[in-house]
DNA sequence: ATAGCAACCAAACACTTGTGCTGTCAAGAG
DNA sequence: CTCTTGACAGCACAAGTGTTTGGTTGCTAT
């Protein structure tokens, strides 16, 4: 039995738990941690079909390295939303103009907590929702001006057009562009027709977190 | 040496190399990556400061787990901000030409909460505050579109220019417009070049609440 | 049949990685 | 001066974890 996508019903079993795992951990499990909760009887067969996973490009591995796993963008499912709100953490200020200086201050206390419907924000891994506040009017094209509150949820990578936020190495400062990959450089875009778009190397970006959501006040 | 965070420059190092190599890699390391890559002389010594950094909430571990540290969204390099949140009753949807609910029937059902940031909108004007999401496209220019939640404030008459949920008598429909009073009639303008005013008589209309907020889900 | 092959199994093996000592050293406290 | 404490170093061990080897099973084409 196959499915669509010449995998076997082991390996599509494989591959979301794998992402179940990390949604719910945070990071990737270890061979033993799928034989176990997938009752397979060997780990030799979960090496065999990430072998297999790896070779069809469903996930990538770091060789010998413990819980190596990694998963391209493309094979990340779609979540079913939940139903209870729930409450994150207003962090901070993002820059949607030019990036700012970013002052590295991880501030320890208490945050302001933004409660949001889970219909409005997607109920995957909650502790990894956060909301900044936007500064600037760069993506007043995607219906996000100046004061508006940003929900985001933290994810390292991005697929091309996202909207994340971003951390310039280099130019020590955080951002809210649209991501595009293009070959060896990277495109953060603006979603503003009057604004250009600034270029740079990947090294040099640090994705902070995907744009999820949006509040904003008129008052 | 210490920071405002109370993190020694070790710790802080090593707060900002996890993050790093998560971005990098995807899967938190071991601690043996930290100890090479940021030359610390002994393992002992990183799971001194990890325990350290535990200990002031600034990560957490999987006990006895590879690679089993997780970085709490709190300890993600962003610019701080803090106050408090309030809550408001999601009581329906608006719609051109659909019925509203009567906002006054607050403390009957079993509404939906949205909670909101006092500076989203200030909590001593969060009583006769409701909220309703949004259907089509007529604020788009207002940066308002379809699946949005408004916050409106209960209110029965408006300055112009106002931006209100209003009720047509005669139609028996509730609408979404900026409201002008144009001396012996009403226009009802959409944000939306696209789309024509209403014109009506003040008898015609009831203001049910001026737009104060604006929530929007990108998932 | 029988050879080939994908998928699976079991156990052993070897590397990876967290933890637990035992010390050292400098700065304060008493 | 001695004692305590925080921070660090070195080392060894044990647990965690990926890999390998030698099988088995069920199916199919020859």
């Amino acid at each position: 039995m196959r499915t669509a996508d010449g995998l076997s019903q082991r390996q599509e079993r494989i591959l979301s738990y794998i992402h179940e795992f990390m949604q719910k951990h945070g990071y990737p499990p270890a061979i033993r941690d799928i034989q176990t909760d997938l009752k397979i009887s060997s780990t030799s067969v979960v090496a065999y079909n990430l072998k297999a996973l790896q070779e069809k490009g469903k996930l990538n591995r770091e060789g010998k390295v413990s819980r190596g796993i990694t998963l391209p963008p493309s094979s990340i499912p779609v979540q079913p939303a939940g139903r209870s709100a729930f409450a994150v953490p207003l962090l901070g200020v993002i820059t949607a103009g030019g990036p700012l200086p970013d002052p590295e201050d991880t501030s320890t206390g208490d945050h302001e907590m933004v409660e949001v419907p889970t219909d409005l924000a997607p109920a995957e891994r909650l502790k990894d929702v956060y909301a900044l506040r936007v500064r600037g009017h760069s993506m007043i094209d995607a219906l996000i001006d100046d004061n508006d509150i940003v929900l985001l949820r933290f994810q390292e990578t991005a697929d091309n057009g996202q909207m994340v936020a971003v951390r310039l190495v280099d130019e020590n400062a955080v951002t809210l562009k649209k991501l595009y990959h293009e070959g060896q450089r990277i495109r953060l875009q603006p979603a503003n027709t009057t604004m250009e778009p600034i270029y740079t190397t990947p090294e040099n970006v640090r994705v902070q977190g995907r744009v999820v959501g949006v509040l904003r006040s008129l008052v």
